[in-house]
Formats: structure tokens, sequence, C-alpha cells
DNA sequence: ACTAGATGCTCAAACGTTAGAGCAATGATC
DNA sequence: GATCATTGCTCTAACGTTTGAGCATCTAGT
């Protein structure tokens, strides 16, 4: 004998039942409407709680076209490109955002990789969630502009320039990259730099490769792009034939941790030799030793101010071309491996 | 102008008009019932194709009494108590299997303290998911036990002795704790050991204290126990003064972190002088220096058959008591810290 | 020609909730 | 004592989907 305690519980009309009055006198009773009497009020609040009753959201879905629940989308691709501390970092600011709005979240991954977008328009569509919040998918991703074209409510984690018409929070890569670039330069008077890139079919690795090379420009030095997918793994193959070089910059702080490896493997010395920066300061950066310099994202901030204006969106707050795309503060964290 | 693109997109009554039949029809042809004729089948498919039509899940719901959706229920306690890394695992784990089911993932963490598993419980009751996994919670949490009861479809990660009535998969702890402390005493020679728990309220923690001292016991050594809470800082603070030891045995990743930081602080050499065990792998043990010797927990592997049998059960598969209580192998990865 | 069965659809009802219209009482006002 | 507002509830319909019963129409078998 294997089931069927129906689980799911009492609904209105078992305390209507109960009470002895009608289904929508219990519905109102429930939600405080004035014109239900204080006595029947507690006495449906009484069998209500005997009764364990709790709304069923199908119904109350159905009938107010609202799912109370956002969908955090993660593009496959990315999450192969991200590390898991940044989707941890997220997924607690979209969490405690959709607590305080009595919002439940729905994690939405990719079940293939053929169906691409598809599957989030159907979750989207479906009315299962009022909207969603997106994290970095790569700029190749046509899928995230169906996306923003079908005008369901939407906030994209990171910056879109081709999405014009979006929803955003992100930070400035180029201009972070700009000074963590600088610092190695003006501090540390490192003179022959490389970057280590992420995959530059993703802006931030974009940006971030843009910011290095203005830097390099600015301080007049000499600096090289080495192609990494911002895996640790990628990193360390970066440096394997390098030579000459006193600096790098890494876009994250895996690739930075990978290329810390192989050059001391390569009995070069770091930071009195090489100094290196990364980038992100999920968790990573502060463990190893020496620690890693990085550019510090506020990811779990981040995440909090998309969700809150996701719910804006939601609820119909109208977002004006000058609030589309907000732009958060990064800050260098110093460390061992740059030789502070 | 903010709003109101009619988000929600066509029905099966937008169907049914276009092609011209009736509602009922359009359902069983989407279905592919053969009572629907292959001519009427391929236009009600065109014109969903046309419209864009998705099913309503709020409406599937309610007439399907069922969500196609599972929740992954996290104690807030337990996320301090556990790192992060540890739910990124879970969480892959969970979500794979559940679009290999079709079904969605719902992130259920505790809005506040006070609320207690009521929350959960609410969510289930709700018809928003057809079951849940629990993560780890503490023993003292009765709540669990409340869910359990409840007779909703329920797989607990990790192990609960005091709910024999529950399904669930887990590790042996002790048995982990029991092969790590003795590989500290029998490959490295160490005599003099501390075990630096986890908080005492959780059985993991237990458990692993357990099976330290089982250990000492056996191969009659000292062994000393210090409180912590799985926290680096904890693990730091349980060293800060402790004298006269060559190995630690830390019940997680992050206090035996926090306890070689400070100990080669104090010139104490690792793993010289003291040999460092950790539990967990779920990635820190990899990237210190030296690096971790670790009890790896297969996390994902964990998640994975957790929501597997999760399935089974709202399928209505009947579990018998004989494997009711999963326990999946461990093994000890030996890295640096130990001296191996 | 008449029945039996297959085929292809329509109809009604149900899942649980909620908002608005409606309808009896009661109490107040002139 | 008729009028009117207030109070406290009931009734109806609707959200979108699915399913079993029902009802024509056509084909095949006698």
């Amino acid at each position: 004998m294997a089931s069927s305690t129906k689980a799911v519980g009492a609904t209105l009309r078992d305390i209507a039942k109960e009470v002895g009055i009608s289904v929508s006198a219990v519905s109102m009773a429930l939600r405080d409407h004035p014109r239900i009497g204080p006595e029947t009020k507690s006495r449906v609040m009484t069998v209500a709680e005997q009764l364990g009753y709790v709304p069923n959201s199908a119904g109350r879905a159905l009938r107010a076209r609202k799912a109370d629940a956002v969908a955090l989308i993660v593009p496959n691709t990315s999450q192969h490109v991200f590390g898991h501390t940044y989707f941890m970092h997220v997924l607690t600011g979209v969490t405690a955002v959709a607590n305080d709005n009595d919002a439940q979240v729905m994690i939405s991954t990719n079940p293939d990789e053929s169906h691409g977008m598809a599957a989030y328009e159907r979750v989207m569509r479906s009315g299962r969630v009022d909207g969603a919040i997106v994290t970095s998918a790569a700029v190749t991703d046509n899928n995230v502009e169906r996306l923003v074209r079908s005008g369901l409510p939407l906030v994209l984690l990171g910056n879109f320039p081709y999405l014009p018409n979006s929803i955003s929070v992100g930070i400035d890569d180029r201009a972070a990259a700009f000074e963590a670039t600088s610092h190695l330069i003006e501090v540390h008077q490192r003179r022959a730099l490389v970057h280590i890139s992420g995959p530059l079919d993703h802006q931030s690795a974009i940006d971030r490769r843009d910011g290095f090379f203005d830097a390099i420009q600015t301080h007049d030095v000499t600096g090289h792009l080495l192609l990494g997918d911002y895996s640790e793994e990628s990193g360390a193959r970066a440096v394997e034939d390098v030579t000459d070089i006193d600096g790098v910059f890494a876009a994250n702080d895996e690739m930075a941790f990978g290329a810390m490896t192989r050059l001391r493997e390569r009995e070069l010395t770091v930071p009195a030799e090489i100094s290196i920066i990364g980038f992100d300061d999920f968790g990573l950066s502060r463990v190893t030793t020496p620690s890693i310099t990085t550019m510090h994202v506020p990811a779990e901030r981040m995440a909090r101010l998309a969700t809150e204006r996701l719910f804006d969106l939601v609820s119909g707050v109208a977002v004006t071309q000058a609030d589309a795309h907000v732009t958060l503060p990064v800050n260098l964290v110093t460390r061992g491996s740059c030789g502070c």
C-alpha cells in the first residue's frame, strides 16, 4: 500500500461546511473583508487553524493571474563559465528579496543545449512565475534578446549594451579592469603585463580585456592578451610558456589562481618577480597562498537590487530609460599576490 | 504608460476559436488523443505554434492536482552552518534530476527564524510543489519531524537516526571520521590528536565526533574535543591555545583551514609538526597551501539520488523499510596537510 | 436494410479561489 | 410608518485545463 493520504489539505469548502457558511464568506473572512462579522471571522479563523488550511496556489494563481514566484534563469553555458560561488551569491540575494515579497524562487536551468531559451520562455509564459532574473549569458545567445522582446518582466544581471531596451544591474567591468591594471603599473611599477581574458563571447570578458588595454595605453607599458575561459585550468595553460613578464591581470580569480600555481611550478616567485591580480572575490582569492588581490564584485547586492527591480516591474512600476541600467561600484581588495 | 502587454499568452480557447472546434477538442488534440482526427490535430498544432501557446500551469495544476515541481528546502540555520559550496553541489544534483523529470525546482529558504518549518509546510500544502528535499537540519529542529509526519513526499539529505520513518540519503559520517582519524594514527604515527567538531546539535557533527573517538579508543592514543561550529573562524579559535598535539581532525574543511592558518601563525608547521585532516572536499581543501587532506563527500550524487527517490515517491512507487535509508560511500582524498 | 462498432467531435463538470452583484435583515431618520 | 443606509452574508461567474459521458456520422457485417 503505497499511497494517497490525500496529502493536499483542507479547502475553503471544508471550512465553509464546518462553519456553516458559504465558500465566499470564508474567503472574505480570511482576507479580513470588512463586510464579514467579527463573530464569523473568528470562527472561520479557528476552523481554518484546526483543519490546517493552506490556500491552494494553483487556484489562487488561476484566479489572480499571478504566481507570486520569480524565476532565476541560468543559461547552461554560463554554468560552466561561472564558478559555483558566483551563483551562490546571486541565489542568496534573490531569495532574500523574494522572501521579503512573499514570493517563491524557481531555479531554471537549461534541460538541454538544443532547446535554448525556449525552455525559459515556456516557464514564464506558463504563468508559473511573474518574472525572471537572467544571469549573464553569452553575447551570442540571442535567446536573451528574444526574452527581452517578449515583454515579460525581466531583469538582467550583468551588462548587455547590445540590449538597450532591457533592464539590467551590473558593474563597470571596463573601468574596474582599468583600475586593477593601473594598480599593477602605478603601485608596483610593473611594466610588462599580460591579461588572461575570459571567453570573449561574454560581455564581462570583453569589457575586462578592454579595460586592461585602456590602462596599457594610458600608462604606455607593454601588455599582451592570453585567452582563457574563466577556468582555473585555462589560467594555468595561459602562462605555460610565457616569458619576460612582471605582472598578470586575470579576468577572474580562478584563472589568477591557475596562473599563480603554474608560475610557481615554473620557479617564478609571486609576488616578488610577478604580481598577480584577479577579479570577482567570490571566495577563492582569500584562501590561497599568497592570497589574491582582486576586484571585489558585489554579486549578492547586485542580485538583491535586480530582484527588487523585478518586483517593481511585476507590480507595474514604470522604469524610466534613465534608471534602466544600474551600475554598482566595485573596489580593489589588496592582498598578497600583487605585492601589497 | 507602464504596463499590460497581456504577457500571459494564448489559451486553449483562443486556439479553439481560431480552428473552429471546442476547447476540449483542442486539449485532446494537443495531448494526441486517438479520438481526434489527424486533420484536426495538425491544424491545432499549427495554430498553437502560431499563437505561441503555452499551457497555463495553474490551470493544469488545479485540474491535475500536481504541480510538476519540487522544493529544495534549506533551513536557515543550516545556511550558516553549511558553506555556500555544499549547497551548490546539492542544487546541481537536484536540478539535473528535476530537469530529467520535466519538473521545476523551487528554492525554499526560511523567511525568518520564528516561522520555523511552518513556511515550508505552507509551500508544500499549497500544492505549489509535489514534494521536497530537505537538507540537513539541526537535530533540535522538530519542524523536520512534523514535515515527515505530515506524510507529504519528502526525502532528507543527511542522516536522521531519530526519524526512522523518513526516507533519507546520506553517508556514514561515523565510519568516515573513524577512517580519517585512523589515517592520522596509522599512516602518520600521530599520537596526540584533537577533533574540532561541528555544532553538536547537528547529526553530522555528532557522528563525526563519535567516529573520531572510536578511532582514539581503538588505537589507544590521546584525543581531545574542541568545539567548533563549522566556520573557518571557529576552527582558528579552537586551536588558539592548544599545545602538545601532533594531529588535527576537523569536522569540515573550513575549520581545518582556519585551524591550519592559526597554527602556522603560531609558528607550528603543517604537516611537519602537525598533520591536519578535514571533511567534505567541496572545493576549499584543494586550493589551500598546503592543500588539505579530506574525506570526500559526494554531495551532488547524494542530491541526485535523493531527488530520484523523491520522484519515485511522488509517482507512488512504494519504498520498503529496507531501502528507506541509503548510505553512499566516501573516500579519503590525501593531500598535503597530513603529510602524504 | 438494420445493427454494431468505430470515428470525431461536443458538453458538462470539476479542480480552488475570489470579486462583484445581489439580497435579506437590522437600525436610524424624518 | 415609509425611506434609506448599513451590516452580513449568499450567489454567480470566472480564471484555464482536463476528462468522462454523450451524440452524431460513417463503415462494415449480416
